[in-house]
DNA sequence: GTGGTCTAGACCACA
DNA sequence: GTGGTCTAGACCACG
């Protein structure tokens, strides 16, 4: 596993942890079915209360990214993500509103915000022959 | 000033204050130099304490988008904002990546996610002089 | 509050905590917009240790039966409850099913059954003069 | 025997198990005297481990279902289940007592929550006379 | 060995 | 003073 976390910064280490494995995801670094590692095991590697990484999987076993299985233990949900719904888009909508206020009000263009978030894009996309 | 506040939302008041002004910022519904509430009047307005103004205010204050004069009040920045620097696009990027990443689990297109960020930047074209 | 907990049993004591809030909103005995204890006088109170309290309201509150409040505390939802929609129903007939076949198993009929249940919701039934 | 295991579930296995032969029993698919699979076997055919069909089939013993024979093997009770006493008329009362609550949160009323009673114990009507 | 629950006690952000 | 987060350590149910 490829996660970092930094236990200074100022948001929290469960919400690190979520945001590393929707990563892994979203590059597919994380395959559906793909195991985990255990609540303990993952804990003591990173360095971090099992309580911690408890509730980091709880959430994102409530928002559909994994399963908390009875005999496999944690994997990432096999039947891949929900697309988005009219929810998460307006949730999506709501969050990206005071993002792109504060980069209008530093005179970021719409066209420079938008080759961002397509060069951010790129950097998820799996292009299977990067690796190695 | 129309400063809608959701008591009930998880995002802190203070940050939700800031969010409210940038954004009148952004749409030039706030012009550079124009006079802000005092800390008192507002608070009373939306019916918070003092104190949670005054840590949105300061907080604006430090990112540069208002001043505080002891006399004159508080003011929107009168020479605008300082362009993006290198530092802000950074902050920008980080920002972005956890909502693109988890996008993409959600087979959001960079397409349509470049679209909704278009949508948005429209919503704070104020072309239509419609203040003054 | 009629919050009585049995540490005994072999229900988790936050289920138990959630199922006499919901028992009391149920009887009108805690009305819309109500406020409940703060996490750390309930947990007080009942003897138990506060994250247990917490995670019995966070539950309570993903369940849409409370809002956390930031100024008002925990409150009941003052809107009520969204009404049984074809998700919750389905969870209900799934909850239902071994209970009734084992209550047939037993030679429980039908007629029984009903009665049962009708007395349990006369119960709940707030009859506006029972008290005082 | 058309036992179905959903290991994703929160319901424990062996807990599935009991409803799956209940439900069996209780829509007579399973009659009185009737063979039920051996541990081994049945682990086997479900793929879980021993320990967890043993469980199962020891706590139906206990509660009545079913009957262990060293020699013959597992079978049904053949004397049929005892019918309900008043222990368990009480901890049917429990145990719907919580459901009846959040159905009442939900505007559930008594006639609909009847109502879906009286369907569910349809579902176990063997009327029809489909096995034999 | 896995996750589920609970405790005790701590520090911080928010209002 | 409120809830939010985190730690450390414990016991139990499950498989």
């Amino acid at each position: 596993m490829f996660i970092k976390i930094d236990l200074e910064a100022d948001i929290p280490i469960y919400e690190q942890l979520k945001q590393e494995i929707i990563a892994g995801i979203a590059k597919q670094a994380l395959l559906p079915g793909e195991k985990l590692p255990s609540v303990r095991g993952l804990a003591a590697d990173i360095g971090v209360n099992l309580h911690t990484v408890n509730k980091a999987y709880h959430q994102l076993r409530d928002e559909g990214y994994i399963l908390i299985h009875r005999q496999r233990g944690v994997v990432i949900h096999p039947d891949g993500m929900a697309q988005a719904d009219e929810a998460y888009m307006e949730k999506l909508k709501e969050s990206l509103h005071p993002i792109i206020a504060a980069s209008i009000c530093r005179d970021v263009s719409s066209e420079e915000f938008q080759q961002l978030c397509a060069s951010i894009y790129e950097t998820y996309n799996p292009r299977k022959d990067d690796e190695q």
